[in-house]
DNA sequence: ATGTACAAGATTTTT
DNA sequence: TCTTGTACAT
């Protein structure tokens, strides 16, 4: 083994002495204690509680990150630890990059050196890169993203003739991440799951996939944290230096931490012995019973080749009373966990005091953000759930307006009546960078994009594909990994072919035979083939040409900028070329993509330095700020906060959701109900719950019912309006009132399902299908007499649609035009003036 | 090697 | 209904 403790100080430049100094700065900065004199006595005990093991419950809009950063102060101004010496994780690169920021605002300068704050992967890839020859990989291996992973295992399936079709790469690329995440090897998944690689055979692909990976020096997410842990169990040594190294540990989001980040947290909280060095003692008998065992965990991750090394298990660090869990603070709210289905374990945080013996559980419960209504509403409903640790969340802001609960016919209407909301707020002077609206699912999304678009009404679409993930960026990225490492397989295949040269499948193919027999890289498959007769002309001259460029663009390197050299080999590649032909919409957006690629270039000192800060850290930044309506799932929405907040769709089936109730039981719907509580209290002043009656579902009309969830809030705090402007279903006197009846009040009536029976009481035709359970695929034919203010009276029917083919109608914004297609309530309208529309049969008149 | 026709499947998503 | 991926023909 090298000597870790040169190649760490290597790879933590800011752990020079003028680091001293940074105590000072920042108490001069803060003018003293004075970053203190902000908070509310739970905050302070938060940030001054700096000896033993500490959690944080921090409900929504407490100040959590607040406490976070300006604990890393208190710790810095009390001189407790130099910058170098605390390890702060975060969930996402947002939440990473939001504490730098306001690190920097409290301390100036002296965030330069706080170079152990990220999030937990970046971390464990960094630790990982400084070790990786104790992971037989060199350290700049690449870091494969799902992409890469799934097409890495077509191949290998491809390879073993393996041609299952219900499980494609794709899906067994999930299931490895979610046996990674929850730090299990091949032997110990479930038996379910590891039937999916077949008896025995799945051991073996896995097998393949593991060793493959380190012939191309790759590693993939998963790995980061598991091979980390792997080296910290099998090499004590390292291990101590960073449970010294890190003297105060923070972790943010503590409830969405998975299984292996939780591993590697203990691992690395504890205080290593100073005598004797590591217990060699095993971990508690309760651990081992729930799984948490960290002697079984993942000795080896392939599993051919670690039997051996299995045998001579090493030495086990464990929470004994003697290696106590040291200065590790930890911040979360059970209430706010919603990624259970991607392996986040409740039971984490839940377990806290068990887990770190000692600790101190401290709740903020004084809620900064919200209204008190808001609150209320929000609170109330996330008390139905059993499996809390319990908050009882308080504000001292007035009550606000009350949360507001609108029915709408369809999911156009809601489209319709939250745009026209939208617009009432935005002439009473709100900004629209403080609206948004928030999703289950991201195809509720288009229907609000449709209808903007038709306002022309600025919005933005949070959590589409990222920068990275775009094609035309991960294309040059690929050409631009290839000749900084010429074993990376991934990125060979990514552009052999693109721009098209005439290497298709067949060519491929026969590499990949060819690499897989001689355990090589791609690359170095091709050089072979190319002096061979194997290829035809045609192909083996554009394959040559094609490695004479990266020889090239290798040697180019050395002596140009790395900007430019990117410019040099999107240009001679033909890469650019290509999209500057393509005709098609986008094309002049990926180019543009391109250009900002290279600007980006510019920040790094090179090539290197670049690729390794994209594997792990690159997001595509939001764009110009300028005034837009947002729109986001309520997952992306977590940790953000609006003055107005819309949350359409809250219907059973869609929310909560029908799979994860089906999937994951009582569960499932817990989380969804946290959820739930997550979407009201993003907002501050206003929140706006929507139900429609109808909704497409895969193509097909189903008639939907209002979610349970509605049920569960406080009749005291919740308004029930009109769907307004012209679109609701009208004739709503009695409806609110009735419904009030229903709202669930303190501990009663859970189980009755109110909205259900308020639909079912109002005795009005049409609504004959409300109260039926979610019929999906029954297309409706029955509707409502519907009065449309400011519009039209829509046909009142009893009978199934009105309309035939060929017939003459009125629409109020259209105009006149021809019925030519009806499917239930959608008419296909071709109309003299505006041309085809899809329109709802209530909305045109026949004339 | 590339274009077209048809079937299947369609929450949530970070690194 | 619409997208995506695979099978097949050119």
């Amino acid at each position: 083994m090298t000597e870790p403790n040169r190649v760490i100080h290597r790879d933590v430049p800011e752990h020079r002495p003028a680091a001293g100094g940074i105590a000072a700065r920042a108490r001069a900065a803060a003018g003293g204690p004075q970053y203190l004199a902000g908070l509310n006595p739970e905050q302070r005990e938060a940030v001054e509680t700096l000896d033993g093991p500490v959690l944080v419950l921090a409900g929504a809009g407490t100040g959590k990150t607040r406490v976070l950063t300006t604990r890393i102060a208190h710790i810095l101004s009390q001189g407790r630890a130099r910058p170098g010496e605390i390890l702060s994780v975060t969930f996402t690169n947002k939440a990473a990059r939001e504490m730098k920021h306001r690190l920097g605002q409290m301390l100036g300068q002296a965030v330069e050196g706080m170079p152990w704050l990220g999030t937990f992967h970046s971390i464990g890839g960094r630790i990982l890169r400084v070790h990786a020859e104790l992971v037989q990989l060199k350290s700049n291996f690449t870091v494969l993203d799902v992409d890469d992973q799934i097409r890495l295992l077509k191949q290998l399936l491809q390879a073993d003739n393996i041609d299952d079709k219900r499980w494609p790469a794709r899906m067994l690329a999930g299931l490895i991440d979610g046996w990674k995440n929850r730090g299990l090897t091949p032997s110990q998944v479930p038996s379910g799951e590891a039937a999916v690689f077949g008896n025995g055979r799945g051991g073996k692909l896995y097998a393949a996939y593991q060793e493959r990976l380190k012939i191309l020096n790759a590693s993939d997410f998963g790995d980061l944290l598991l091979e980390n842990i792997r080296i910290f169990r099998e090499h004590p040594d390292v291990l101590r230096q960073y449970q010294q190294r890190f003297k105060f540990i923070l972790v943010d989001e503590y409830q969405d931490t998975n299984v292996a980040q939780y591993l590697w947290l203990r691992l690395l909280s504890q205080t290593p012995q100073p005598s004797s060095g590591l217990q060699t003692t095993s971990p508690p008998a309760q651990d081992r019973e729930q799984g948490y065992d960290l002697a079984d965990t993942f000795g080896h991750p392939v599993a051919a080749a670690s039997e051996a090394e299995e045998r001579t298990s090493p030495v086990e660090p464990a929470i004994t009373p003697k290696a106590r869990p040291k200065n590790i603070c930890c911040v979360g709210d059970d209430d706010q966990s919603i990624y259970g289905w991607r392996g986040a374990e409740v039971d984490n945080i839940l377990r806290f005091e068990h887990d770190f013996p000692g600790a101190k559980v401290i709740r903020l419960e004084r809620n900064y953000r919200s209204t008190g209504h808001i609150l209320a509403a929000a609170s109330h409903l996330i008390a139905h759930n059993e499996g809390r640790l319990g908050k009882t969340l308080r504000t001292e802001d007035e009550d606000g307006e009350k949360v507001t609960v609108t029915g709408a016919w369809d999911s156009e209407e809601e489209a319709r009546a939250i745009g026209e909301e939208i617009e009432q707020l935005q002439r009473a002077g709100n900004r629209l960078n403080e609206i948004a609206i928030l999703v289950r699912a991201s195809f509720q999304m288009r229907e609000f994009e449709d209808r903007f678009v038709t306002l022309g009404l600025p919005y933005r679409v949070i959590g589409g594909p990222r920068f990275y993930e775009r094609a035309e960026i991960r294309d040059a990225l690929a050409y631009l990994r290839l000749i900084n490492s010429p074993a990376d397989d991934l990125a060979f295949e990514r552009i052999v072919n693109v721009p098209k040269r005439g290497l298709g499948d067949a060519t491929v193919q026969m590499l990949h035979d060819i690499a897989r027999k001689r355990r090589i890289p791609l690359t170095e498959a091709a050089r072979a083939v190319v002096e061979t007769d194997e290829l035809k002309p045609k192909a083996r001259g554009s394959l040559r040409g094609l490695l004479d460029n990266f020889d090239r663009w290798r040697a180019q390197r050395e002596i140009m900028p790395h900007t430019e050299l990117a410019e040099i080999v999107l240009d001679e590649s033909g890469y650019t070329e290509m999209w500057q032909k393509d005709r098609s919409a986008d094309a002049a957006g990926r180019l543009e993509n391109l250009k900002e690629l290279v600007r980006s270039m510019e920040e790094f000192e090179n090539l290197q330095g670049f690729l390794e800060h994209i594997s792990l850290v690159m997001d595509r930044d939001g764009g110009p700020d300028e005034d837009a309506v947002s729109v986001m799932t309520l997952h992306s929405a977590k940790g953000l906060e609006f003055d107005n907040v819309f949350l359409p769709g809250w219907e059973e089936g869609l929310f909560p959701h029908q799979r994860a109730l089906d999937e994951q039981g009582r569960a499932g719907l817990e989380e969804e109900r946290r959820l739930a509580h997550v979407g009201l209290t993003r907002a501050r002043r206003r929140a706006k719950l929507y139900f429609a009656t109808n909704r497409r579902i895969h193509g097909s009309w189903s008639t939907t019912i209002p979610s349970r969830f509605l049920d569960e809030l406080p009749a005291h705090n919740v308004e029930i309006t009109e769907s307004k402007g012209g679109s609701g279903w009208g004739g709503a006197g009695g409806y609110g009132a009735s419904r009030f009846d229903n709202l669930d009040s303190f501990g009663s009536s859970y189980a009755t399902p109110g909205w259900q029976r308020a639909q079912a009481n109002r005795g009005r035709g049409g609504f004959n299908e409300a109260g039926t359970p979610y019929n999906a695929g029954g297309s409706r034919t029955k509707r409502a007499p519907l009065t449309i203010e400011g519009e039209l009276v829509a046909k009142s029917t009893g009978t199934s649609s009105d309309f035939s083919l060929g017939d003459r109608v009125f629409h109020q914004k259209f105009g006149y035009g021809l019925v030519t297609k009806i499917d239930g309530n959608k008419l296909t309208i071709t109309f003299d003036k505006a041309g085809e529309k899809k329109v709802v049969d209530s909305f045109v008149e026949r004339v």
